[in-house]
This record gives structure tokens, C-alpha cells and sequence, in this order.
RNA sequence: GGGCGCGUAGCUCAGGUGGUUAGAGCGCGGCCCUGAUAAGGCCGAGGUCCCUGGUUCGAGUCCAGGCGCGCCCA
């Protein structure tokens, strides 16, 4: 070989070691500069055939996680592979700019503590700091995404705060104006004091809940007719003030009980709970006789309260489980409290103005923040003598989902879309897309069902400015569709708002002329709810209001892509509502969802509990593509465990014997000089394992595509990754390595090489949608240095990048059954083969005279044995016979055919199986070899006739043979050892060592040695015997038998020591 | 309280349409193979397939109820 390596390399050689993310950065540097990402997006243009994907914008208010690398990487894979495939697309990337969770943000920036400080700080001001916190964190994060090797149209990403959006919100509301949903509400909402707005049903998220301890009183409310008091229990004291009813459950049993000289009335079931001390029982009666009982109030004095006529109502809601079996009822205060005011006619009165203080009316408590004032209320009830007793309580309780404060429950004015009209359409239209995973698709449908009217409004800064103009004379109201109708409406603050983006304050200062009463209107203060800005985006980004071509071009998307979280009735749900409200169709075909993202115990991600992990430190850390592939490899609907130990794991599996596999190709076509032909043999004239490989890989080709047409990249890349590490590398190329490495450069070795150079540049492109680093680096080097890919190509100049090309196609003629069929049990022979060995003792290294094998299917043992080359070599026997004589080493078993037996013969399968069991195997076995039915008699004495297919018979190993059984075969060993078969298994010896020395030299492959031993007896007889072989084998010039060795090695060969010593030639 | 999903080896997870001996990877113990490999192979220990009931000749798989966990809703 030695001549041979002056030979021009045609491939870039390889580290040894490998540095991942140090060769992503080099390829992300030669991507830009050379301006593969712009070829690649302009790929396709005019194609005729679309793919249209509508991003989900991610919210630009921070650096990313590796959760959003996640979803990232799912975005990008079906893009890429698109792409490949020659269909045209947008690739526009999108950005969520508005809502509360930037102004936090800026909050926190600014130290800003409530919105009274913010408007001191000015509006405008503060609006503009929340657009730049978006500029610069939605910059960072397009960084980010192409450290991920996610190619996008970077430069026209689309963002949520744009004119565009917003004026096709705008278009949308007023749609849905004129249709009449749109309508002012009253309601009670769950609202933040320190941010000074409501929360909508959406964003009660599940961290919207957590463990609060609190004051909870036990109070006394005195009947007026009678003496006795109803007892109440709750843990918001502040709510006590605005009492106006206080409910009982018709059906459960009251008591009334006597402690102290007072009378109190209880559930009977919650007087364990509500009592203390000791206490009489004076009559029990049913909920439905306490209803319409009058009771006097403990803040009846207040100005705010005056006039009401409080009283017992029935309410079948109410449990005896918590609290008293009596509920105090504030409808100004709580949610179900307010419907159920309205049920019963009983007023709501607001206690709390925005700030979570008390209003005017409120005597002493005026000015007092509610939460706060639990304390003073509890001395006042006290004082007044109504105070039964008092507790700290700890339930989980409402939180503000970005300060952690606890929320209240405030009636409120805000603004909703009535979304009963359209209920059953958006059903109808989410039905018409895939969902993957399929039961998305019930979530959805069970959000579309349960979900009420949606509240639009939020009372604060930055977000859409709701064109809504709400006339305080007469109470009209209307809705401004576009810029041009504002512009002719307004009869006043054009001027100020010219020029501006349609934010606040700049609109906030423009009048319209009622249409009723010709007052002037003023915009309400009121911003957008944001997934309305995130919803609009199947319209806005298609151009919907100005170019009608373009969007029904590329309406409805054909996927979408999210996690599971919160989406279906966020995202999913925006854009469906808004969409179908526009267009009367679903905006998507396929969406495609996924889980979360835990950290690698389990436990849920977070800043605080510093178990997150930065996408930026798990780029450089682990490298992306290692990432990427895990993202395709797991399982999309199950929580996701992710760390070091995960990334490890994956690297080691299938990245390395996939750098491994390349790495051979390059090392060994480098030595010989080979370069890809541009006439390739034909595949047919090739060995038997090359057309087997390539007809696996064909069989590949065909898999990956149907599962990613299938939107199932999970299928296809489990499939490619068995493909490289079990087929390429642990076979193909273990069985070929000395086609590679032999002297002769024949036409044998050139067939080597040109099957593992087309395996592994399909290889790379099948996996360049899933890992673009390394597939580029492994094309490059392959199909793009030697300046074109034969076989693969079809002899064309390839594109200067794998995300240039076309996605593989497969060649069916190339595909053969038959012989996938026979390698595979060739493979199992092998296996078996090597655990007969391993029972008995044997190692491999020991030639055996021959193995025996034996298959249900006589055909399969006849391919084993017209394949035997392979399995020669590998266990190191001399022969493989199939076994046509039992001679003992098997015997017949017989047993029921039960997928046939089982439909035609029901109950009597028992009895039969009985008699199957007790029938002589052999004689059944000729029986049903030579296809002819068995009568069976059973135990009732019935008679059966049971044709040949309704029985198995199979082989079973005796014991006391060297041999392993599967399924599908069972392989003996010839065990007797010949003093030629120990000599020769002296000589592997010998030879193993003796390159195990080369290696611990750090020789290189091609250097030649001299070798000299010592040794007596049996062992230098084999060694003398094998001689030529061995210096084959090794390299050595001479092998010389010396008793003056120099720095000699001991070696063991069999039970013999032998000494060694070997030196460069 | 309702919807959806999940529950299989110490851990992470595979297990079309019910079928004969339930698998993989990691980890653990032993052995083997190795001049592409930071690899690989074989053997072993390790299982109440969450529980109960039902359908069936036969249930990890289908049905009902329950328990536990997750997400969503009330």
C-alpha cells in the first residue's frame, strides 16, 4: 500500500477527533458568506408547486431556550425537506411584539412599580421602549435561529406590531362589528392590581395558580325574624362589604346548633369542620327552609350598601365540604356570585377601583387596599360581635401570571367578540385539517365547545389600539375598519396622530362624530388582547387586504406547527376564529404539535430553579445538530427529558458511527487515490452485499418519504438512523473492511467504494432537512470536492451544498426483496451464531470445522448456505451446512395454528390444544410435511381433522449441543477441534497481538514491520506453519524465530507465553 | 367536576388490525471482537405490562369502573 499513498487524495482528510460545534460554526461562516441560504430560498421560485408554512411568531422578548429550539427545529425540517423537493415557499419567519409580558419587561427595566408611574413616565415614552426591547430581542433570537442552522428569510420576518397587522385586526373587528358580536360587557374578571388590568380566561394558566395562605373568618349573620344567625365562612374578607345574598343548597340538612347563648344555623355536614367546642343540636331541616329568610348584613352601614334587602336564596352549587353549607355571596366580587345576582335579581356593587383600593362609600375602609385590609376587618367583626372565629388558610389561589400578585375579582367594563355565532363553523373547519398527533383535533373540539366570548380589552399600553369609539352620550358605539375610514371619520387629532404608528397615545387624541347624537367620541383606552395580533397573521403576512392573488396563493398554510401548551386554545384558536370570520375557511391542512420540554430528572424548566438551559450554552456545548436529532428521533407527543447525558447518548448512537463510517470512506479512498467514476459499474454487476446494501438504502429512500409527506419525521428518522448504524456500519462495512484496505486496486475494490460513496452521499441528503451541519460537511466532501456525485447525481456537477439539491428518490428496480429477505437471515445466523460460541466457550478467534443450521423455512437455510462467505469469515468456521438429518441435535415440535384454529373452533380450543399436545411430534411432523390433515381426538371423544396449515411444526435444540435457536433459526456448532484448527487459532492469536503492538507503537496502517519471537513447542509450529499469512496480515517484511530479542514484549498465544518484537521496516 | 393524553425492566422509552417465549437503549455483572470507530457483539441478572371487573378459546393490546401523573377547562 505504501505506493499507493502518494496517490492524490481526492477528499479533505479528517480529525481524529472531532470538535461538533467548532464545524457548525465553520459551515454556518461558509453558508453566509458564500450565499448558500439565499440560493436556497430563491430555490424554488416559480416551481409551480407550493408548500406553505405560516409561522407561529414567537414572542420577542427574550434570548431563546432550548424549548424554543425545539419547536424550531420541527419548522425548519419540514421546510428543508420541502424545499428539496422543489416546492416553492415564503420562509417568513414571524415575531410576537405586543402585550403585557414586554411591558413587564420594560417595567422592570425603567423600575417602573404600577401604572401610575408609567403614565407619569409618558405613554409615548413608554411605548417606545417597548418597541425597541422587540427590535433587540427579536434580532438576537433571528441570531439564534441561524445558530440552529434554520434558514429563513431573516431579513422580512414578519412582526405582530406593524401597520399591516394591526389594520387587519382592525378589518377583522369591524367584520365582526357589523355582524353584531361585538358588544360592551359587564362581567366580573380576575383582575391584577399592581398591573391595573383584568386577565382574560386565556391566560389563567395553569402557573396562574399557586399555594397562598390566608385570613379566613368564620362570621355570624343575624337573622331578623328570628334569633339566630346564619354562619358564613370565606377567605376574602374584603368581599364581606358588598354581601347582597347568602346561598344555601335546598337539598342538604341544616342544623341549629346552640353554643354560648347564640344560635347559628350549619350544614350538619360542616359542623366537624365549622364548630368548635361543645355545642347542642336543636332541629335539623332541609336547605329549602332557609331559603327567603331575611339577615342583616356586617357592613349594612356603609353609604355603598344602602337599600338592600338580603336574604337566604337556593343555590344547588353549594357543598357542605369547605366552609359552613351557607355561602356569603358578593356579586360585585366574585364570578359565579355575579351570575348568580343575576339569576336572582340581586345587585352587583363594585368595592374596588382599579388599584384593588376601596371606592368612595366605603366609610373607614375608603382608600384601604382590599387585600390588605383582612386584619382590620377581622378587629371590626370582632368588635361587633359577629366574629365566630378566624383561620390562616392555605388553598390554591389565583396569582398574576407575570408579578405573582394576588388577583381580585373587579366588575369591570370590557369589550367582547360573541363567539356563539360561529361555535359550530369553527368546529366544522378545524375538522377539516390533520391533526398530528390525532387527538389535537378532540382538544381543539373541546375548547371550541366550552369556550365563552372573547375578551378583547386590556386597560393597558402597549398592544393594538382597539378601534373602538364608545359614545358616552347616548351610549352608541362604533368600530373603525382601516387607516382611510379613520382618516375620513375623524373630526379632530388627525393631526397628532399622522405620521405615528397606530399605537397609543397617538391615536387616543382622535374624535369621530357619533353617528346617533353627533356627540364628539373618543377611542376607548383600551389595548388589544394579544392573540388577536397573533391570530391575524393567516391573513396579514398573505396580503390579505391588498393583494388577493397572492394570499389565495398561499391560503390556507399547509402546516402549522406548536406546542402543546396553551395553543389550542390560544394560537390555534385565534387564528381559526379570525379566519374563518373573514374567509369562512380554516387557515391550515396539517398541524403538527408537540410536548414540553423537561430537564433531564423530569423536572419542569425555570430561570428561578436555574435548571433552564440556555439555547446559546447548548449550542456550544453540545452542537445542534446532536440536538436536532434528538428533536426528530423522540417521540413529539411525550415530554421531552433533555441534558448533557440525553445529547451524549445521542452523539454516541448515531452521530459517531455515522462520523465513523464517513471517516473510514475518506481515510481508505484517500490511500488508493479513488475517485467517484463517471460511469460507475452497474449496480447488478456488484457483490452480492453492495446490491444489498443499495437495495436497503432504496427501500430507505422510499420509507423517508412516505413519513415525511406523512408529517411523521419521528418514523423516518428512526428508520434512517438504522439504516446507518445497524445495515451500514455494523454490517456493510464490517463485512467489506478488506475489500478496502487489500493491495490489489481491482475492479472488486472499486465496487467498494462506489457502493459506500453512494450510500453515504444519499445518506447525507436523506438527514439534510434533520442535521444541516453535518450533512453539508459529509456532502461537500463527497459529491462536491471530486466535482461531481456519479450514481447519485447522475453524473451532473452537484450543487456546492446539500441544501442545494434534491431530496433522494428511490429506485425501485434496485429494491430486492428476496434478497433483503435472505441477508436478514444471514444476519440472524450470525448472532446466533456468536451466542453459540459464547455459551460454549469458544471464542472467536478459534476456527470451528463448521456450523449447522437449520430454518422453519428450508429456503431460508438454503440462502444461508449460498451466502455463506459472509458467515464464514465472521464466526470463523470453515463451513456452513443446513441440517437435513435431526441426528439428535433437534426435534419436532408441533404446536396450533391459533389465528386459524381459534375463529373455527371458539370454546374447543382448549380441549384441542389437550390433544395437539399429547399427539407424537414426529409422526405428526411427516405427517404434515407431506401436507395431508390430522385426525385429533379429543378428550370428549369428539374427532377433528386439522389440515397441515392449522399446525406448526417447528425444531427445538436437544440438549448438549453447542447451539442458539430464535425463531427463525437455530444454529449448532461443530465443536471438535483438530490439531489444524488449533494451530490456525494460534496464529489469529499471534497476529491479534502482533497488531495490537503496532497500534500501542502508534505505527500507521500502511507501515511495514520486522518481526522477530521466541517461542517453543506447538505454538512456534503454528507460527512457522502460518507464516506467510501472518506477515500478510501485519505488514511484516520478516517474521524470524530468535532468542536475542531486544526489547521484546511478552504476548500470550493459547497458554503458551511468547516473546515479541517488532520495529518499522 | 369535565375533556385529552400517559402508566410496560432500576432509568428513558418501542410495542399496525387481540395469537403461541413482551422488546430496545442507558445503567449493572461477565465474556468476546477490533488497524474505520470516542466503537461493536454475545450472555446474564432485572417484569404483577397501575388495579379491579368484563368481552373472548385467548387481553400489554378491546370495553367499563377505579387509582396515579401531565396538559387543558370549569
Amino acid at each position: 500500500m505504501s505506493e499507493t499513498t502518494a496517490k492524490r487524495a481526492t477528499f479533505a482528510s479528517l480529525p481524529t477527533k472531532v470538535d461538533f460545534p467548532a464545524l457548525e460554526r465553520e459551515q454556518l461562516r461558509w453558508w453566509q458568506e458564500d450565499g448558500v441560504v439565499q440560493d436556497y430560498l430563491h430555490k424554488n421560485d416559480n416551481s409551480g408547486t407550493t408548500f406553505s408554512f405560516i409561522d407561529g411568531p414567537i414572542t420577542a422578548n427574550n434570548p431563546m431556550g432550548v424549548h424554543h429550539a425545539w419547536g424550531r427545529s420541527y419548522k425548519d425540517l419540514f421546510q428543508k425537506y420541502h424545499n428539496m423537493l422543489g416546492d416553492e415557499q415564503r420562509f417568513q419567519n414571524g415575531f410576537d411584539c405586543q402585550g403585557l409580558w414586554v411591558e413587564v419587561e420594560v417595567e422592570k427595566e425603567l423600575g417602573l412599580k404600577n401604572k401610575r408611574e408609567i403614565e407619569e413616565y409618558g405613554i409615548a415614552n413608554f411605548v417606545e421602549r417597548c418597541k425597541q426591547r422587540v427590535l433587540t430581542y427579536s434580532a438576537r433570537q433571528t441570531e439564534q435561529s441561524k445558530r440552529l442552522g434554520y434558514f429563513m428569510d431573516w431579513d422580512h420576518s414578519y412582526f405582530t406590531m406593524s401597520d399591516e397587522n394591526n389594520y387587519t385586526i382592525w378589518h377583522y373587528l369591524k367584520t365582526c362589528y357589523e355582524r353584531g358580536w361585538i358588544y360592551k360587557g359587564h362581567d366580573v374578571m380576575p383582575w391584577c392590581p399592581r398591573c391595573g388590568t383584568g386577565l382574560s380566561e386565556h391566560e389563567i394558566v395553569t402557573e396562574g395558580y399557586q399555594e397562598r395562605t390566608h385570613l379566613a373568618v368564620f362570621v355570624a349573620f343575624p337573622l331578623v325574624d328570628e334569633d339566630a344567625n346564619l354562619m358564613v365562612w370565606t377567605t376574602t374578607p374584603w368581599t364581606l362589604t358588598v354581601n347582597t345574598m347568602a346561598s344555601v343548597n335546598p337539598e342538604l340538612d341544616y342544623a341549629l346548633i346552640q353554643q354560648d347563648g347564640k344560635r347559628y344555623w350549619v350544614a350538619v355536614d360542616a359542623i366537624r369542620n365549622a364548630i368548635r367546642g361543645e355545642h347542642e343540636i336543636l332541629e335539623t331541616i332541609k336547605g329549602a327552609e332557609l331559603v327567603g329568610k331575611r339577615y342583616r348584613g356586617p357592613f349594612d352601614d356603609l353609604p355603598a350598601v344602602q337599600g338592600l334587602d338580603r336574604h337566604v336564596i337556593s343555590w344547588s352549587d353549594v357543598s357542605p365540604e369547605e366552609g359552613t353549607g351557607i355561602v356569603h355571596n358578593a356579586p360585585g366580587a366574585g364570578k359565579e356570585d355575579f351570575a348568580l345576582g343575576n339569576e336572582n335579581d340581586l345587585p352587583a356593587i363594585a368595592p374596588i377601583d382599579e388599584f384593588g383600593n376601596f371606592l368612595e362609600g366605603f366609610g373607614w375602609l375608603t382608600g384601604m387596599s382590599a387585600s390588605g385590609a383582612a386584619k382590620d376587618i377581622e378587629k371590626y367583626l370582632k368588635e361587633k360581635g359577629i366574629l365566630y372565629r378566624s383561620e390562616q388558610y392555605t388553598h390554591r389561589y389565583p396569582v398574576c401570571w407575570r408579578c405573582g400578585t394576588d388577583l381580585l375579582f373587579r366588575l369591570v367594563d370590557e369589550w367582547f367578540i360573541s363567539m356563539d355565532g360561529l361555535r359550530e363553523q369553527l368546529k366544522e373547519q378545524a375538522r377539516t385539517a390533520n391533526w398530528y398527533p390525532a387527538f389535537g383535533l378532540e382538544r381543539e373540539i373541546d375548547w371550541l365547545e366550552n369556550m365563552h366570548d372573547w375578551m378583547i380589552s386590556k386597560k393597558r399600553y402597549w398592544g393594538l389600539a382597539l378601534p373602538i369609539f364608545d359614545c358616552e352620550e347616548c351610549g352608541t358605539f362604533e368600530v373603525i375598519g382601516s387607516e382611510t375610514e379613520l382618516k375620513e371619520r375623524a373630526v379632530a387629532g388627525w393631526e397628532s396622530f399622522e405620521g405615528h404608528t397606530p399605537h397609543r397615545p397617538y391615536l387616543d387624541d382622535i374624535e369621530i362624530e357619533c353617528k346617533e347624537c353627533g356627540s364628539r367620541v373618543h377611542r376607548v383606552k383600551d389595548v388589544g388582547n394579544p392573540w388577536l395580533d397573533a391570530g391575524i397573521v393567516a391573513m396579514s403576512t398573505l396580503h390579505y387586504r391588498n393583494d388577493k392573488e397572492y394570499w389565495e396563493k398561499w391560503y390556507p398554510a399547509d402546516l402549522i406547527s406548536e406546542s402543546f401548551p396553551g395553543q389550542f386554545r390560544n394560537w390555534f384558536y385565534a387564528l381559526l376564529t379570525e379566519s374563518v370570520a373573514l374567509t369562512g375557511r380554516a387557515p391550515f391542512r396539517n398541524v403538527y404539535t408537540y410536548a414540553l420540554m423537561r430537564d433531564e430528572k423530569g423536572a419542569e424548566m425555570h430561570k428561578s430553579k436555574g435548571n433552564a438551559i440556555w439555547f446559546d450554552d447548548a449550542a456550544e456545548e453540545f452542537g445542534v445538530d446532536v440536538m436536532r436529532w434528538l428533536f426528530a428521533t423522540v417521540n413529539p407527543s411525550v415530554n421531552m427529558n433533555f441534558g448533557p447525558h440525553v445529547t451524549d447518548d445521542v452523539r454516541r448512537r448515531f452521530i459517531l458511527p455515522l462520523w465513523n463510517s464517513y471517516s473510514f470512506f475518506v481515510t481508505y479512498a484517500n490511500i488508493d487515490g479513488w475517485s467517484p467514476s463517471a460511469n460507475p459499474t452497474p449496480v447488478a454487476e456488484r457483490t452480492l452485499l453492495d446490491r444489498w446494501i443499495i437495495s436497503q438504502l432504496n427501500a430507505l429512500v422510499a420509507y423517508v418519504r412516505e413519513k415525511m409527506d406523512n408529517f411523521d419525521p419521528t418514523s423516518a428518522a428512526r428508520a434512517i438512523e438504522n439504516f446507518v448504524v445497524e445495515e451500514l456500519s455494523n454490517w456493510y462495512i464490517r463485512r467489506n473492511r478488506r475489500r478496502f484496505w487489500k493491495p490489489e486496486s481491482d475492479a472488486d475494490k472499486a465496487n467498494a467504494y462506489e457502493t459506500l460513496y453512494e450510500a453515504l452521499v444519499t445518506v447525507s441528503k436523506l438527514i439534510a432537512p434533520f442535521m444541516p451541519f453535518l450533512s453539508d460537511e459529509i456532502y461537500r466532501n463527497l459529491a462536491v470536492a471530486p466535482g461531481f456525485s456519479p450514481g447519485v447525481d447522475g453524473g451532473d456537477a452537484p450543487p456546492r451544498s446539500v441544501h442545494l439539491t434534491g431530496f433522494p428518490e428511490a429506485d425501485d428496480s434496485l429494491i430486492d426483496a428476496q434478497l433483503n429477505r435472505e441477508m436478514a437471515a444471514v444476519l440472524d445466523v450470525v448472532k446466533l451464531g456468536r451466542a453459540a460460541r459464547s455459551e460454549a466457550n469458544i471464542k472467536v478467534r478459534q476456527p470451528l470445522a463448521a456450523i449447522l443450521v437449520h430454518t422453519p423455512d428450508p429456503t431460508d437455510a438454503e440462502a444461508v448456505v449460498r451466502l455463506k462467505d459472509q458467515i464464514l469469515d465472521e464466526l470463523n468456521v470453515k463451513d456452513v451446512r443446513a441440517i437435513t438429518e435431526l441426528g439428535g441435535i433437534l426435534s419436532y415440535e408441533v404446536k396450533p395454528n391459533l389465528p386459524l384454529l381459534g375463529p373455527k373452533y371458539g370454546k374447543q380450543l382448549g380441549a384441542l390444544r389437550q390433544a395437539i399436545g399429547a399427539l407424537d411430534p414426529a409422526a405428526v411432523a411427516d405427517i404434515v410435511n407431506a401436507g395431508q390433515d390430522v385426525p385429533v381426538t379429543l378428550t370428549d371423544g369428539t374427532s377433528v381433522t386439522l389440515t397441515s396449515q392449522e399446525l406448526l411444526v417447528t425444531m427445538r435444540k436437544n440438549e448438549g449441543y453447542a447451539a442458539a435457536q430464535s425463531e427463525a433459526a437455530t444454529v449448532v456448532l461443530d465443536t471438535e477441534l483438530t490439531p489444524e484448527l488449533i494451530a490456525e487459532g494460534y496464529a489469529r492469536d499471534f497476529v491479534r497481538q502482533v497488531q495490537d503492538l503496532r497500534k500501542q507503537l502508534e505505527l500507521n496502517i500502511d507501515d511495514r514491520i520486522v518481526v522477530g519471537y521466541s517461542v517453543d513447542g506447538e505454538v512456534a509450529a503454528a507460527i512457522a506453519d502460518w507464516r506467510d499469512w501472518i506477515a500478510a496480515e501485519v505488514l511484516a517484511v520478516s517474521l524470524t524465530a530468535a532468542d536475542d530479542l531486544v526489547d521484546a514484549t511478552e504476548i500470550k498465544v493459547g497458554s503458551d507465553t511468547v516473546l515479541v518484537s517488532i520495529s518499522r521496516a
